[in-house]
RNA sequence: GCGCCCGUAGCUCAGUUGGAUAGAGCAACGGCCUUCUAAGCCGUCGGUCGUAGGUUCGAAUCCUACCGGGUGCGCCA
């Protein structure tokens, strides 16, 4: 409708320009919003109050002379024009084009709001991406939602999306896991370990340590004066926690030779395979898992490719990336002087290499700590020749849980953080996606574990869903009455007679498709969070109000076969945002 | 110190990219209600949009400065 009113305007506005009544070079664009007050009609444009500077003219006379045109179209859609204000037009819409989208709706089903798969660009959404140091905890969980539904929006939208976890299973954070597992390891064996202050605490180490056990007997077992002798001191010695750790690395890897890779792999192995598993479960998948690892030799590929382009340089025996000439602080090290190259030269191999897949846009979802790599990674897109506006990186704050009214302290350190897993059993995987995305993602979020676990209309999730479990009771209970619906009287008895509710509940199911465009295209499905729940709440409303199965029966297929409608779209949605859509709660 | 994000009702947050009288939910207050299944329904109160300037027909939205909160500034990953 939005479409055919813009439509309306603009051919109103060209024939003006043929009568000379403006001029021709007219530049605008037509912006039909829909009101926020009934007595403003359905519709409203300010395109008059735009143009009329560039046509020298006075807004309402402006206005005028458009709605002379528009109404000579004689468009039954249309009932009803008017001049407002400083020069807004308001369009009523008939009754008919009011209701017409239920025909939609029934029509495209669950495919109603969506575009036609494919016909937009390949696009790659990036997420998560967490080390595999651990099990994914509650921060995690924001970015796995978030970059989840936002990969789902954009395919429903029409994008080819492409989902995918960058695994950082190179360099020395997995090294220190290798290391810590090993010592674990040692301690089943009933060696006298010293556990390292830098090392990885958690109880999981213990379980990769047992299944090393398993899988391999003592084959790595070693002495753990061995494992000691002249080592530096330890943080809790009086020495230093990060030399030390390191100096544990390489007897490690002094002791175990080629076995080291074997400790190493098991450890990133199961670690990674409990995310997939963890993140699977919250329906979270991914087209691609790629490897760190695996890009060793497109870093060279990647450096070379700067050499080439000059903005690359040498200084104090290292190699450094002049990403100033790109707006950033300072230069930033690619490779070190002992020869390895840093994880920003990963980065920057990384992102050459998705755009060498041919994706046209990328997007990086980003915990907020991250910010600072904003500038530097798209200076080296820019420096290999890429437009660095492909890649739009969405940053998502922290989410701070709150049980009982406290604030629920974690720590990443002293390892008393709370798993994901540990909140999905909690509160459920609906609640947890809902609330997840329910905040725009720059947005620091206040997690309510109380609320999201309650059964009241208080809680969102609960609310739109029993919306929708509502009607399905409904329906249950007129089946069992031996009666069924005749949808088509229904729409023609909505078209003649809807109540003003029942009219305001139509308007908002022709709103989703729209809802569901910008929080795809704006990267912020949040929008559908609050749209669904003002679709519930009109429902429980309209139902609370109007009894439905009365015994008149244009009334009660009016009624039933809105109810459908509503039902359909909440079911769309709430899919769409990874939440079940219940008939029965 | 520099950069980025945020600041809207007592609380948690929207605000259709510059539009009409800034909106929801909770809380508070007042009144109904025992139902096609659901401590539910209806209403009321509540605002210097952080502050001060600027841009224009028009600003919560754009620009500048400041205030407050968060976060980041390694030859770490």
């Amino acid at each position: 409708m939005k479409d055919v009113i813009a439509q309306l305007i603009e051919s109103a506005i060209q024939e003006l320009q043929q009568d000379n009544t403006l001029p021709g070079d007219l530049k605008f664009r037509v912006m039909v919003d829909t009101t926020k007050d009934k007595s403003h009609g359905d519709f409203a444009t300010n395109i008059a109050l735009m143009l009329a500077k560039q046509a020298g003219t006075a807004p309402r006379a402006l206005a005028e002379n458009i709605c002379a045109k528009i109404e000579n179209s004689n468009n039954a859609q249309i009932e009803k024009l008017e001049i407002a204000g400083p020069g807004f037009i308001n369009f009523f819409v008939s009754s008919a084009s009011q209701f017409a989208v239920l025909e939609d709706i029934f029509a495209r089903g669950e495919n109603f709001g969506r575009a036609d798969a494919n016909s937009k660009p390949s696009i790659q959404v990036e997420f998560v991406s967490a080390n595999p140091t651990g099990p994914l905890h509650v921060g995690h969980g924001r970015g796995a939602a978030y970059g989840a539904t936002v990969s789902d929006f954009l395919e429903a939208a029409g994008y080819q999306v492409q989902r995918e976890y960058y695994v950082n299973d190179a360099g020395r954070q997995m090294n220190i896991l290798a290391a810590s597992v090993w010592l674990r390891y040692l301690e089943l064996q009933g060696q006298d370990i010293k556990f390292p202050v830098n090392g990885y605490k958690g109880e999981y180490i213990f379980d990769i340590a047992k299944d090393l056990q398993s899988k391999h007997g003592d084959v790595f077992s070693q002495n753990a004066e061995d494992v000691y002798k002249d080592l530096p001191k330890d943080e809790d010695e009086g020495g230093d926690k990060e030399l030390y750790i390191d100096a544990v690395i390489v007897r490690a890897r002094e002791l175990l030779g080629d076995g080291f890779k074997t400790v190493y792999d098991l450890g990133a192995d199961s670690i990674v395979d409990e995310i997939r598993e963890d993140l699977g479960e919250f329906g979270v998948n991914y087209q691609r898992w790629f490897s760190e690892a695996s890009l060793k030799d497109s870093i060279e590929v990647a450096l070379a490719k700067l050499q080439e382009n000059g903005f690359l340089y040498e200084k104090n025996g290292a190699t450094w990336f002049r990403s100033t000439d790109f707006g950033d602080d300072k230069d930033r090290v690619v490779k070190r002087d002992n020869g390895e190259t840093t994880y920003f030269a990963s980065d920057i191999a990384y992102h050459y290499d998705k755009f060498e897949r041919g994706f046209e846009r990328v997007i990086n979802v980003w915990g907020a700590d991250h910010h600072g790599y904003i500038t530097r990674v798209k200076a080296s897109l820019q420096a290999l020749g890429i437009d660095p506006e492909k890649l739009t990186v969405k940053l998502v704050q922290f989410a701070i849980l709150y049980r009982g009214g406290e604030r629920v302290q974690m720590s990443t350190r002293s390892g008393s953080f709370v798993t994901l897993r540990e909140l999905r059993e909690e509160v459920g995987n609906d609640a947890a996606r809902f609330f997840y995305v329910t905040r725009k993602a720059e947005q620091h979020m206040d997690f309510d574990l109380d609320l999201a676990k309650s059964q009241s209309k208080d809680n969102p999730v609960y609310y739109i869903q029993y919306a929708h479990a509502r009607i399905a009771s409904m329906l249950r209970k007129l089946e069992e009455e031996g009666a069924s619906v005749d949808q088509a009287n229904g729409l023609s008895q909505l078209t003649s007679n809807a109540i003003e509710a029942e009219t305001e509940l139509a308007k908002r199911l022709a709103q989703y498709p729209q809802t569901l465009f910008n929080s795809a295209e704006q990267f912020e499905p949040h929008t559908m969070t609050h749209y669904l729940r003002d679709l519930a709440s009109e429902f429980h409303t309209y139902y609370n109000a109007n009894k439905m199965l009365v015994e008149d029966h244009n009334v009660r297929d009016a009624r039933i076969t809105l109810s459908l409608a509503v039902q359909q779209v909440l079911r769309n949605g709430l899919n769409l945002l990874g939440v079940s859509a219940p008939d029965s709660m």
